[in-house]
DNA sequence: ACAAAAGTATGACAAATATCATATTTTATA
DNA sequence: TATAAAATATGATATTTGTCATACTTTTGT
């Protein structure tokens, strides 16, 4: 059993808050799963009974919507915590967590986590402030999709996913999303997002090898996201 | 100035765990307000300093996107405090305030605020949920306009205004709004807004009168929203 | 290594929605 | 109350986006 007090992960969550104590606390009652990319760590409407910290790799949280199309709401990343907002208001899920890559989470049951709120007020301050930061996040995410234009939506997409999660020696973006992942980001049909990528392409703001995808001319890009 | 303890929309906010003690706190330091309809209670990009809570009216949460239009993020009604995002944060707003109705709202600083996250669990689990529930709603309005129809929209918007606002005694809908400012929570072109409403009304799933709204076939609505 | 499946790409077309013009009605204001 | 201003309504048209068809490319599993 990992310790958590050498999880270097920690110390980009809500969990830095925590004492020697309360970590050895918690790497004694956490779960380690491994989940291959594909798979889900919780699916909407699951009852989780806790949370998850990720330790390794980037998942998605996403919805389905009537039609039956996908809609990713948000990406979550390495010391990010998952199911946080379910555990508080003690309902199932609304969300689905998905691997986009092989992850490495740990699941703390709910109990402790309730314990550390009363108990260490700089801990609950810290999941405060990140959940009023997702949802400013999602009311700007909304305003995006209420106003804004696919090609917009796609150029301010893929400066997030270059500012976000990084690039590869070779300049190409670190994360690798599918065409229709990227389109259940921005909301639009995958046909239509791949047009747009072409279009991009062709007027050399970004390039595009396989499914690599490099951008070339941000200042242009952050000009047509507006 | 006013007694918090005889105020009765205090219940239904996360202010209802304040003890008798902390209510008079609040009562010595709270400031009223009117505002008229069409006035800000704060603007996006303020510094606000603390919470207000709506005693009376309904307001709406909006903001400015890039191209000149304002998007409708939420309406707040009264028992429901306003600001607490950007007070937790310790940003400035992101939302402007705008009352849709002549209203009364009480002004609390933040530094009274925070006390009690310090020695009122009870009330800053209460918070908690509330910007988890605000979270979920956005994450689901979020999907709505990604993946719905605006006509969908339009029906899910007015069943909604149905069920949070309620009716007046010749059924039309409470809640006031211009059909720009519907528009805005669906996040269409007044023009279209119009048209539809006209189609609904020509179908006689809606009745319009003058600017009055009521819905008469909500079960067909259900059906239009998906 | 090869067949099947999945993902990517592109054209043709249809549907949804925005924009612009203009008329009509309602509301605000001198 | 008269008049201007704002809001609502509707038509004509342009633009954006989705859908369906099909070809090509990459990945996967045996």
């Amino acid at each position: 059993m990992g310790k958590c007090e050498q999880c270097i992960v920690r110390e980009f969550s809500s969990l830095k808050a925590l004492n020697k104590e309360e970590l050895l606390k918690i790497a004694s009652c956490k779960t380690s799963y491994t989940i291959k990319k594909g798979e889900p760590i919780f699916e909407e409407g699951e009852i989780t009974n806790g949370i998850y910290c990720v330790k390794d790799g980037v998942c998605k949280l996403s919805k389905l919507s009537q039609n039956g199309k996908d809609q990713i709401v948000k990406l979550v990343k390495p010391g990010e915590l998952l199911g946080q907002r379910s555990m508080i208001s003690d309902e199932p899920t609304n969300l689905s967590a998905i691997a986009l890559e092989d992850m490495q989470v740990c699941f703390i049951p709910k109990s402790e986590i309730l314990a550390f709120f009363n108990n260490n007020n700089q801990f609950s301050m810290n999941v405060m402030r990140t959940i009023c930061s997702d949802l400013k996040e999602a009311d700007d995410h909304m305003v995006s999709m209420a106003q804004k234009s696919v090609k917009e939506r796609l150029a301010e997409t893929l400066l997030y996913l270059h500012d976000t999660f990084g690039v590869n020696a070779d300049g190409t973006l670190k994360i690798q999303l599918s065409r229709e992942e990227l389109s259940s980001i921005i909301g639009t049909a995958t046909e239509s997002c791949i047009r747009l990528l072409s279009d991009f392409n062709k007027s050399g703001v970004i390039t595009l090898t396989g499914k690599k995808i490099s951008l070339k001319d941000k200042n242009q890009l952050r000009k047509m996201a507006e």
